[in-house]
DNA sequence: CTTAACTGCGTAGACCATACGCAGAACTAG
DNA sequence: CTAGTTCTGCGTATGGTCTACGCAGTTAAG
C-alpha cells in the first residue's frame, strides 16, 4: 500500500522519514541483523578512509559481514543510502553564533564550521543532490544560518538568497580542494612538485601574444608560490561577506 | 621511447598535446578511420543529448560505427576523453569585453557567457577536473577574464583570485542547476510542482520551536514563489562584485 | 499449529572500463 | 616485387558495478 497523503499533504519521502526517525518496526519476522544506523555508519567510515569511489554496496556489505543484497532491506537503492551518509555527515551543526549584531563573524563562523566539516568528509560534495534539502542535518545547518542573519533588516527571501550563496561557496572550494587531492593522489605527484611544474607547462604552451594577461602573471610569479591551504578560501569569503555587508548597508540605510 | 623533457621542461602530458592539435601523423600503417576531433564531437553531441552518464566508450563508439576498443587507439583512457570533451565545451571563450575602466561591466559579462556555455553543455561541471586548466579553451577564457581587471591596480595574485572566485561562482550555480534538473527529471515532476510539495513537507517536518528561523522563512511564502530562473544567478553574482569593488576601492583609494 | 510478514542472501542479467593480442593495411627499404 | 615495420580496427576476456527476483528460514499473532 502507497503512503496515504492525508490532509496533511504529500507523504515523506521514505529515506526522510528514515532520517527523521520515523520507522516504525515491524511487529514480525525475525530481528533484523543489521541496522540502517550501522549500514549508514560504515558506509560513511568507508568514504572517509578509501573515497566515494569505494563504497559499492557489495563493499558496505563485507565491512558489515553481511551479503550484498541485505542492505536492500534497508535502503530501496544505493542513492538513498548516499542521501543518508550526506546527512550523517552534516549531523552536528555549528549552533547559532552570537546573536545580535555579529552577523559578519556568525556567518563566518558558520562558513568555517562547514568547510571543517566537509573536510572531514571530503566525499560528500560528491554526491548529487536529489532534491532540496529536507534531512535533520541540513536543515539544522540552514537554521542556524539563517539565526546569524536575524536583525539584519534583509527579507527572508533575502536571507535565504545569501545562505544559499554562502554554501555553494564552500561546497565549491570543498569540491575543488577534494578533486585537487584526489588527483595529486592519482598522479603520484605532491602539491609543491605539481604548481612549478604546471608553471613550466603553462609557459610553455601559453603564446605571449595570444594570452598576455596570463603571461603578465605567469611573470609575476604567481604560479611559482603556493599559498597557504586557506589563504584561497580566506580571499573568497572576505569578498562575499563583502559583498553582503553592501547589500546590508543599502537596505539599514534606506 | 618516452617524450623527452629537454632544456624546455618537462613534457606536456599526452592529452594536453593533442588538445593544441600538436600531434604528428604517423608515416606508415593504414589510413585511420576515426579522428580525435571526431571522437570528442560525438560524446559532446552524445553527452548534450542524453547527459555524461550516457557516455560509455561503447557508446561513442556506437555513435561512431565503430568498435568498443576502436577508441583505445585515439585515447589512453575515458578520463582522457573527458578532458578533450571538456576543452570542446570551452571553445569559443567570450572575447575581451570593453578595456579601460569597465571591469565590472566585463566581468559581468564573462560570468554570463560562461553560464551560457555550462547551460549548453550542463554535463561538464560534472567531469572531476584532473588538474589545473592546461587546454587552450580554459585558458582562452582565463585570458578573457584576467584582461577585464587590467586596469584596477589589483595584483596579479589578487586578480587569479578574483577569477577562480568568480568561476567557481557560476560553475557551482551551473552543477546546483543542473542536479535539480536531473532530479525532477528523475522523479518525475516539474519544478512548479515540486516548489509547493516541498514547502509542506518542510512545514511538517520542521518543528517551529527548533527551527524558529526556518519557519519564518516558511511563513513568509519564500518557498511558494518560484523565482525566476535568473534571479538567484542575479543575486549572488552581484554580491561578488559588489565584494570585488571593495576590494578595487581599498586598493585605489589607499 | 497455521499463517503472515519479515530478514538474509544466492543467482543472474545487464551494464561498465580496459588489458591483451591477432589480422590486415599501408608504407619504406632493398 | 618483396620483406619488414608500424600502424589501425577490434574480438575476447576479466573483474567490477547495481539491482530484480525468488527461495529459505525466523518470528510472532491468532
Amino acid at each position: 500500500m502507497e503512503p496515504t497523503d492525508d490532509e496533511t499533504g504529500p507523504a515523506l519521502p521514505p529515506v526522510v522519514a528514515a532520517a527523521w526517525g520515523l520507522r516504525e518496526r515491524a511487529p514480525k519476522g525475525p530481528r533484523p541483523g543489521l541496522t540502517l544506523p550501522s549500514i549508514v555508519a560504515a558506509a560513511v567510515a568507508l568514504a572517509d578512509a578509501e573515497g566515494l569511489a569505494a563504497v559499492s554496496m557489495s563493499r558496505v556489505a563485507k565491512e558489515l559481514g553481511a551479503a550484498t543484497m541485505a542492505l536492500y532491506r534497508y535502503v530501496n537503492a544505493k542513492d538513498e543510502l548516499l542521501t543518508l551518509m550526506v546527512d550523517e555527515a552534516y549531523a552536528e551543526p555549528p549552533g547559532p553564533g552570537g546573536t545580535g549584531p555579529h552577523w559578519r563573524a556568525g556567518l563566518a563562523r558558520w562558513a568555517w564550521a562547514e568547510r571543517a566539516a566537509l573536510q572531514r568528509h571530503p566525499w560528500v560534495v560528491r554526491v548529487p543532490i536529489s532534491g532540496p534539502p529536507l534531512t535533520p542535518g541540513q536543515l539544522s545547518w540552514l537554521e542556524d544560518g539563517l539565526r546569524c542573519l536575524a536583525g539584519t533588516g534583509l527579507g527572508e527571501s533575502e536571507k535565504m538568497s545569501v545562505m544559499l550563496l554562502l554554501t555553494g561557496y564552500v561546497r565549491n572550494d570543498a569540491l575543488l580542494t577534494a578533486q585537487i587531492q584526489e588527483a595529486s593522489a592519482a598522479s603520484g605527484r605532491r602539491m609543491d612538485e605539481i604548481m612549478p611544474e604546471y608553471r613550466q607547462l603553462v609557459a610553455r604552451v601559453a603564446d605571449p601574444a595570444r594570452f598576455p594577461a596570463l603571461r603578465e602573471v605567469i611573470d609575476a610569479g604567481v604560479l611559482d608560490q603556493e599559498d597557504g591551504p586557506d589563504d584561497e578560501f580566506v580571499f573568497g569569503l572576505d569578498r562575499l561577506l563583502d559583498g553582503v555587508e553592501a547589500l546590508i548597508r543599502g537596505r539599514t540605510t534606506a
